[in-house]
DNA sequence: TGCTATACATACCATCGGTATGTTGTGGGT
DNA sequence: ACCCACAACATACCGATGGTATGTATAGCA
């Protein structure tokens, strides 16, 4: 088969990338061989490896793709519960966005559990940050402008928090032992809101 | 070369793991082949598959003796610090052993990025919580039972603290910002604190 | 109309984790 | 003291894997 028209070579790429991203959340990422997604859709390697130049970098646009859809969301919602009577509800609205997204398989599997190991530590900080996906960041930042935190443990605690949502996700989506969204969501509001 | 006595073969099994947790530290899981860990000893693949089942067992006792020695470690330094006047001191000295164990590099690449991803998430939980390992979660449940923390949060709240620690030995060892580690107890020692 | 860059397919490769099958010497049983 | 079963390895081999080199046909522009 030769070449198709430039519309056809976008859907491929979709096509792949949708099918690599339900591969790698339910079977992970060592898991699922390049073999099996060209399978899923009836194409061979040389047209996978023709618009990805290896396995990870297929991984990466999908772990990006995530993360960007996920600031999104969660930038959209802190903006949108902005109040001017109270501090707390902008950087909660974000939090809670991204504790959703956080529960979610594929968001779980592919951007938390195989991110590190595939991109590496350093890439996989490096990447968050250069998105600006730091919502936690921003919204601690805000607290202490108010003064509710000092100044010189906002970096600490934005990385705590941020990472307690991260297993608050994990926890959800184990489904063990009756944790259910709210009651994180409700402990995890009275931690903010004790800080001081 | 044909058998060995037993204490040899001990060895052999010890060195065995020691190589390849050096290696799995450095360079990860996924990027570490049996191969390369037979050629650290002048030993071929045959003797590892006579110890070892597969990789994935290998890493797994890796994994488990690092849990082991850290339990350990945080159980021996809260009872050390068990104080009759301050409910936070053993908990607290729990969560500062972890912390050091979460800001090595071993500990870190093995059981907080590699981990997740080669044991699964379930296997990941279950084995953790078979360890007993669950310095944090004891923690909150006797501030609970001291009235500090409400009892239907804690369950959540041990899950959000515990994964605070892991970010927090992760921006450690990213050695990133001027975060210290003295900047990082001290900010989760005042959000444990406020905690109410 | 022709030329070239593109969108794939095909064929092939080194390496991987794992297994099946030796080989040899140790140590328990008699 | 002898024996032989089995432990402690080595060797040879396997299918599958990610990746590459090369082939090929067509879309799109000059």
């Amino acid at each position: 088969m030769g070449r198709r028209s430039k519309s056809d070579a976008e859907e491929t790429r979709e096509r792949l990338l949708a099918a690599a991203k339900e591969r790698f959340t339910r079977d992970g990422y060592a898991a699922t061989s390049i073999n099996d997604i060209c399978k899923d859709l009836d194409i061979t390697k040389g047209a996978l490896f023709h618009h990805f130049k290896s396995k990870q970098d297929l991984f990466t646009e999908i772990w990006t793709r995530l993360q960007v859809e996920m600031d999104q969301e969660a930038r959209d919602a802190a903006v949108a519960a902005r109040s001017l009577t109270d501090p707390y509800s902008a950087f909660l609205a974000g939090c809670r966005v991204y504790l959703e997204h956080a529960a979610r398989r594929d968001y779980q599997t592919i951007v938390l559990v195989d991110g590190p190991s595939i991109m590496g530590l350093k890439g996989w900080y490096e990447q968050d940050h250069d998105l600006g996906s730091d919502n936690v960041g921003a919204g601690v930042r805000y607290l202490a402008k108010k003064g509710i935190v000092a100044e010189h443990r906002v970096k600490a605690l934005a990385i705590m928090l941020q990472n307690a949502l991260n297993g608050a996700g994990f926890a959800l989506a184990r489904e063990a032992e009756g944790i259910t969204a709210e009651g994180v969501y409700d402990a995890f509001e009275t931690l903010v809101k004790s800080i001081r």
